[in-house]
DNA sequence: CCTTTTTAGGTAATCGATTACATTTATTTA
DNA sequence: TAAATAAATGTAATCGATTACCTAAAAAGG
């Protein structure tokens, strides 16, 4: 016989369907006798559950699905995989959805996850500025948006990075390092980098240095935006990117300024991409617990599962300097 | 009502489920009558079909498995990415399965996929330096591997870039830009750096070059083994890295060991990951063509599901070097 | 106008598991 | 030992779609 269904095992082991799904399931009352034929005839058959046929039944899959702005992104790409381990040890398959930061592709990608009955869904949102927005339709999905806020915030759980905490201490990092022009780059704007800008902001304020958008913020486009802020800035000492690749250019670029780094300006990013590591001078850093969120966020989507969810929760996370040659 | 079903459709719309089923998949006869009928209650209710429910009666689950080393591997990230975006287009969804190159979980998510009842695999194996093995007792579902070539290869689909080739055309651009002192380094043994290798070799045999182990390989685990292999042979001018991650690390090293890269030695990666163009001096590297293999890959998936599979093939893709800084 | 063929659509079995309810058997209690 | 209780297991409906088979109506053929 090519597949075994519950009724082969019943009939094999001389017992009701019934029987069979309560020693599958523990649940219910059975004898440890007929638990151990049915166990070895399963052995034998090498008997597997039809799970078309169980979330038939009983409406729950044992999958989440995970929307994820883009996976190239390194430090998405490490969270995802400690996530997705996490859910594969606790029995559960994760669908991966790349968003490639489109709206219209979160959406589309929320009604397949939909049709494909998830147990949950797991949203990194990449789209718009203003963060991501569930849909009513989908509601009734438990779900919970990790490292961008979402807009609807008082329904959700929320875990996150302190990026707030993580930009307020690589600046006032820098202030201590003698820095005193300090400027913050920036390439486009989102939740997560709006905190990354107020921490920064608030370090300048603690320390009695003013902030102003046209002496200590610089919109990146283009790397020759870069030559012509420090051409306007020459006192410019300190730089916070508010991420690893802006950083890295703007450090390929002060090298070929024959910019001296850390000496004349120095450097801080955020993620601790594996680059960071790999450039010269390697970049000081502010890396996420990735850990950490990843546990936290199984945790709570699995609770949410089970009808334990947290809502209107949010989880913000530390962050942690890891210091290397771009700074003194 | 919370959840129309097939039921509820037909009868809003004063028909059968089998004609609801018959206009929902195209099959059979119907007039444009009933379609327009049963359409419109459709949209009114917004009726999503019950995919656990269907793929109980058909076996068919649109979705496929993806077998990947490590996500984090940007290489791997990047084909992934194509990989799930095509299949969406193509209305499947993409179980994400990081093996993080150990044997058992490869066999475990086989399992848990079989289980799941995957259209189709697709496997990029990391286990190992004898390639992928399928086990006889999952070998019915359709499966094909990507960039690793499996043991049992003769009833199977194999899609990988031209490693030999990509070897080849390095060694001989560093050759011919009068590096004749050649060092391939590795990290590891798998199949496709054994063709990587094999190029290195026979380009050295073809220009007159030796090839001796002692002389023109070494097998890299600390930085250190660098500067040891160095010492004994000075002489060294080109070296090919089997990857970008060891090219960048050797870069780094010979920066350390204050060695003019390109000047005295010239390097050459593999693979083009990210890094390859922000570390200084930037490297020369073989990128792969991530975009046609993700796409043969998606349509050979998808015609060995229609068992249209052209079992036994073998497809290698052309790759495509990058001159960066690190060579003359 | 009657027979044959084609088209449209309905009936009900089926996929494989779960589970409320019923029944039998064993154990405890008085 | 009879009654009450608990434990073990069985029966059959159910989840929602698909489809082989059947019937009725319409169209074509002679």
């Amino acid at each position: 016989m090519e597949q075994y269904s519950i009724k082969d095992i019943a009939k094999l082991s001389g017992v009701s369907t019934a029987t069979v799904s309560r020693v599958i399931n523990h649940k219910g009352k059975y004898s440890e006798q007929t638990k151990e034929k049915v166990l070895k005839i399963i052995q034998q058959t090498g008997y597997n559950i039809d799970v078309s046929a169980q979330s038939l039944r009983t409406n729950v899959t044992h999958t989440i699905g995970i929307l994820v702005p883009d996976i190239k992104n390194p430090f998405f790409a490490d969270l995802v995989q400690k996530i997705e381990n996490h859910l594969f040890n606790k029995n559960y398959s994760t669908f991966i959805c790349d968003t490639n930061k489109k709206q219209e592709k979160e959406k589309a990608y929320l009604q397949m996850l939909e049709k494909k009955k998830v147990d949950g869904v797991i949203v990194i949102s990449g789209s718009g500025k203003r963060g991501f927005k569930f849909e009513s339709s989908i509601k009734k999905i438990p779900y919970i948006c990790i490292d961008r806020e979402p807009q609807n915030f008082n329904d959700t759980i929320f875990i996150s990075s302190n990026h707030y905490q993580g930009a307020y201490d690589a600046t006032t990092y820098l202030i201590n390092k003698n820095a005193n022009h300090l400027l913050i780059i920036s390439d486009r704007i989102s939740t997560s980098s709006e905190s990354r800008l107020a921490g920064f902001k608030d370090a300048l304020k603690q320390n009695g240095l003013k902030y102003s958008k046209a002496n200590n913020y610089l919109l990146l486009k283009k790397d020759i935006d870069f030559d012509s802020f420090i051409s306007k800035h020459p006192e410019t000492n300190g730089i916070f990117a508010i991420n690893d690749n802006l950083a890295i250019r703007v450090l390929n670029r002060a090298k070929f300024l024959n910019i001296d780094i850390p000496n004349q300006i120095q450097i801080i990013g955020f993620d601790d991409i594996p680059a960071a590591s790999l450039v010269n001078p390697s970049l000081t850093t502010i890396a996420q617990n990735t850990k950490r969120i990843a546990k936290n966020t199984v945790d709570s989507i699995l609770s949410s599962i089970e009808g334990q969810g947290d809502k209107g929760s949010k989880l913000l996370i530390p962050v942690k300097m890891v210091i290397r040659q771009s700074t003194k």
